[in-house]
RNA sequence: GCACCCGUAGCUCAAUUGGAUAGAGCAUCGGACUACGAAUCCGAAGGUUACAGGUUCGACUCCUGUCGGGUGUACCA
């Protein structure tokens, strides 16, 4: 138990006098004294004890007086005093002190900081962070990518953040399972199977599997894009933009230059101006996407060979979406072909696991569950919850006007219909408490329909959460794309970030007056602080919002950032080596400790609430908090090492 | 149209979910190198938390409205 568990478990047994012993907060009116505290109530007053903001307010502070005055009718400063004088803290703690409107301050005995500190410092795999008492069962669905796509930027922060959630689980002692729910059985696999039929290299092929499947994907879906703009969406679009002109036109008619403010009022003048605006601006986007398009159209109508091949396969989104059909109707030639596609895809991806350090204990993709969807769509049928629209299987829920559709018109399933296979797979294999989905924040309409779905279907208990995260952003404030649009590569990503890092280690080692690492060495720790880079800008910021990507920032050896880390544990470690420091020997001896100054004991404080950190990673599944807690403990080592010269002091 | 998310220092981001004087890094200014790792450290300056109301002991956080931005919205995943 930590100083800050420890610390609420007393406040709460304190609190508890009011529930037993109701009189003990009556002085005069025993006749009105309604307020007992139930222990909901008695949980939320205990969560007010919290770590001080401020060093001058002690180590922790209880918040919870002044609403419990409010319950109990009573100045708060009174409360406290009262409930100082029946909280039992003595073993651990300085007598509390009672501040401001009423807050309890709380400050760790150092004898009993010193104990902490030497049963961590000798426990070298817990580092005395204690498992949880109750540990829960978690599925943690992250990274998920599309087989026969490459990964891009937007898989970095699904699988990084879900993976640090997991870890975080697992060291607090719950039972976390990863499961990387992968594509491959989607749609792509048509365009691939129609791309392999009609234009592969087989060279190529042979050659590179992977690289050969991936253009011809990039091939197919382009050819699809062709049509799809030339035939739908240009037209669509430039009906929008007629119909977006008329609305200027309007705007502009409302829009009376020589209204008096007797006739037309200010604020009507200036709601037309408004519309005005937004009207011409809409027109302006409309403009440039439809550039954007021709530009599109003209990339392949300029390019004969290109034209030509548009042409010889105006059918081809029918037909890529009938190889999709036939794969999944068991078509011998399409199932031989997707089981040969599949193992170079997965060790495409693996690679980048690897080097990315993440795993996975499962990865059961959309594949996997396709023979159970049509079983889902008659159990939802069975409870009523589907109702046919427009020929397909839809549920219909408040979330939204649109429904969640189980299946096509044409009989085909969707992603829901896996999504729920998937819930129900999950329940009775490992009956979770909890299944997360790293997912971004896009989809939120989509799990809230799923999860509703699914609790009205047979899940009413479990805990459905999608973690969301936002968009990473190029250093222009738009999502991060490449030049010519397309989504940026993952691998080209961790390559750029290992070779700039590469390129600041080299620099600085021949800045020494003798370079001190082989060029083996230098490729090595490149490799650790581009990755790791790479891993700690995304965990570090709070993943509901966008950030923006920039390698300059993540690889900065100031701040908030992975390198300055590592330098600060190589700091460490070199002081140790220098003081000819054996580390092993230290942790067994539990070698006296003391803490003289105040930014020892800071040290000290902090290095114990590493297990709260983790305790607020895994409550709102934010990997950020850890990193703020490592930045804060970086910090902690620097002041002390300023103000206490280690190797130089007298006593060890 | 409807729904969801966001708006914090010049820039990039925090803020323990309603707690005391809103914190970091970059950039700016001023200090510290015969160095326990200067690949750094210490300090200064920088804020009406988009705006206007409300709720209460207490609001960046909750509620209402306004302004600005993003995303999603019937058979892709």
């Amino acid at each position: 138990m930590n100083a800050l568990g420890l610390l609420r478990q007393r406040f709460a047994s304190a609190l508890h006098v009011w529930v037993d012993n109701p009189d003990a907060s009556i002085s005069d009116k025993s006749e009105t004294a309604g307020p007992v505290l139930d222990e909901k109530t008695i949980q939320s007053l205990v969560e007010l004890v919290l770590p001080s903001q401020d060093a001058r307010f002690g180590d922790y502070q209880a918040n919870c007086p002044m609403p419990l005055g409010k319950r109990l009718g009573r100045p708060p400063r009174e409360v406290a005093e009262q409930l100082v004088g029946r909280l039992q803290i003595d073993d651990f703690c300085e007598p509390p002190t009672i501040a401001g409107p009423g807050f309890i301050n709380v400050r760790l005995k150092d004898s009993w900081l010193i104990g902490q500190l030497q049963k961590a410092v000798t426990d070298d795999q817990r580092l005395g962070v204690h498992p949880v008492a109750s540990p829960r069962t978690y599925v943690v669905d992250y990274s998920s990518p599309n087989v026969a796509k490459p990964m891009h930027v937007g898989h970095i922060r699904s699988t990084v953040i879900g993976d640090a959630i997991c870890r975080v689980l697992k060291f607090l002692g719950h039972r976390a399972i990863s499961d990387n729910h992968i594509g491959d059985w989607g749609t792509q696999f048509g365009m691939i199977i129609y791309g392999y039929k009609h234009f592969v290299d087989e060279a190529a092929f042979q050659e590179d599997t992977v690289a050969e499947l991936s253009r011809l994907y990039q091939l197919v879906n382009g050819l699809v894009e062709y049509h799809d703009i030339r035939d739908q969406q240009l037209p669509a679009l430039e009906q929008k933009i007629t119909e977006q002109q008329q609305k200027v036109e309007q705007a502009e008619g409302a829009l009376d230059p020589g209204a008096t403010p007797a006739v037309t009022p200010p604020k009507e003048q200036k709601k037309a101006a408004k519309r005005m605006r937004q009207a011409k601006s809409q027109l302006a986007e409309y403009r440039q996407q439809l550039a954007d398009l021709q530009k599109k159209l003209a990339h392949v109508e300029d390019h004969p060979q290109r034209a030509a091949m548009a042409a010889a396969h105006a059918d081809i989104r029918a037909s890529a979406l009938a190889e999709t059909a036939a794969l999944h109707e068991g078509d011998a030639t399409n199932v031989s072909l997707w089981k040969r596609f599949l193992p170079p895809c997965l060790a495409e991806i693996d690679e980048t696991y690897q080097r990315l350090g993440v795993t996975f204990d499962h990865a059961l993709g959309e594949s996997f569950y396709h023979d159970q969807l049509a079983g889902v769509v008659a159990s939802l049928t069975e409870k009523g919850l589907v109702r046919e629209s427009d020929g397909a299987q839809c549920v219909f829920l408040q979330e939204s006007q649109a429904p969640l559709i189980v299946q096509k018109q044409d009989g085909a399933y969707l992603y829901a219909t896996t999504d729920l296979a998937t819930i129900q797979y999950r329940m009775r294999t490992w009956s979770p408490d909890a299944i997360l989905y790293v997912v971004d924040h896009r989809q939120s309409l989509h799990f809230r329909q799923l999860f509703t779905t699914a609790r009205l279907w047979a899940y009413p208990d479990v805990e459905l959460e999608h973690i969301s995260f936002g968009t990473v952003l190029g250093e222009d404030g738009k999502p991060y794309k490449t030049r010519s649009g397309t989504a940026v590569g993952l691998s080209g990503l961790l390559n750029e970030a290992v070779s700039r890092a590469h390129a600041i280690v080299s620099a600085n080692d021949d800045g020494r007056p003798e370079p001190m690492l082989s060029a083996d060495q230098r490729r090595q720790v490149a490799q650790r602080i581009g990755i790791g880079a790479i891993k700690y800008a995304d965990l570090a910021h709070n993943r509901t919002s966008d950030y923006v990507f920039s390698y300059d920032k993540m690889l900065a050896m100031t701040g908030n950032t992975a390198a300055y880390m590592q330098y600060s544990y190589a700091r460490v470690r070199s002081i140790f080596s220098r003081g000819e420091v054996d580390i092993r020997a230290l942790r067994t001896l539990a070698a006296p400790l003391g803490l003289d100054s105040p930014a020892e004991r800071a040290l000290a404080m902090t290095l114990l609430q590493f297990s709260e950190a983790l305790e607020r990673v895994a409550s709102d599944y934010r990997p950020n908090h850890l990193t703020n807690y490592l930045f804060q403990l970086a910090s902690r080592y620097s002041e002390f090492f300023e103000q206490c010269p280690v190797l130089k002091a007298d006593s060890p």
